[in-house]
DNA sequence: CAAATATATCTATAATTCTCGATATATAAA
DNA sequence: TTTATATATCGAGAATTATAGATATATTTG
């Protein structure tokens, strides 16, 4: 971890939908609905169902999980064409550890 | 810990200043020259050396701290014409634990 | 291959943040 | 009580970020 990454995680936790997006991934099970192909959440949430339950546009959505994405907060897995999101713990775990 | 003081202090973390502050506060011994009125880093540092290492104007790093202290990133505590500031490890720990 | 679906990127305007100089306030020193 | 010093606040223009609609790309399905 270093300064450059750390603030840009930084700006990604600045808006309350962004850090909302951190927290309900903590539990996919308990915050969205289960996917119709893929049959579990070990790779994280679809962006579809992120971007309903946040209420925003779909492009703001793509926008922030790319970013999101871009500083390590999250990993992105791809199956056919559905992208999956899920929290990149360790990267999490290199920014606090930073910031203590 | 809720979600809108934990977007706030996202805010202070987005910026390099910023978060420098944060860590230069780690070791104020290290980092600062001493104070020669006070003769220790008990309550921090005070805003005249943060602002002097960082370059930045007096004004601006004036609303820096004032907003990190709002947050409860840092502590501020006034001897005379001096104000003090130091790193809140109590609220770092809540942010750090509402994140993981 | 055409149509449908999921996601990503582009472009532009609105909103917010950055940063400073000017000024105000608080305290100490002369 | 005037002057000096440290910090805080105000106001404004510059820079950045937010957000959406339009469009592009990738993948699946018929």
């Amino acid at each position: 971890m270093n300064l450059k990454i750390a603030t840009e995680i930084g700006k990604c936790l600045s808006n309350q939908t962004r850090f909302q997006i951190m927290e309900w991934l903590k539990e996919p099970e308990k915050n969205f609905p289960p996917h119709e192909t893929l049959k579990h959440f070990n790779d994280g949430v679809c962006v579809t169902y992120i971007q309903e339950k946040a209420g925003l546009s779909q492009s703001t959505i793509s926008t922030y999980l790319t970013n999101m994405e871009k500083c390590g907060l999250l990993i992105s897995t791809r199956h056919g064409k559905w992208s999956y999101l899920k929290r990149n713990e360790e990267t999490i775990k290199q920014f606090t550890d930073f910031l203590k």
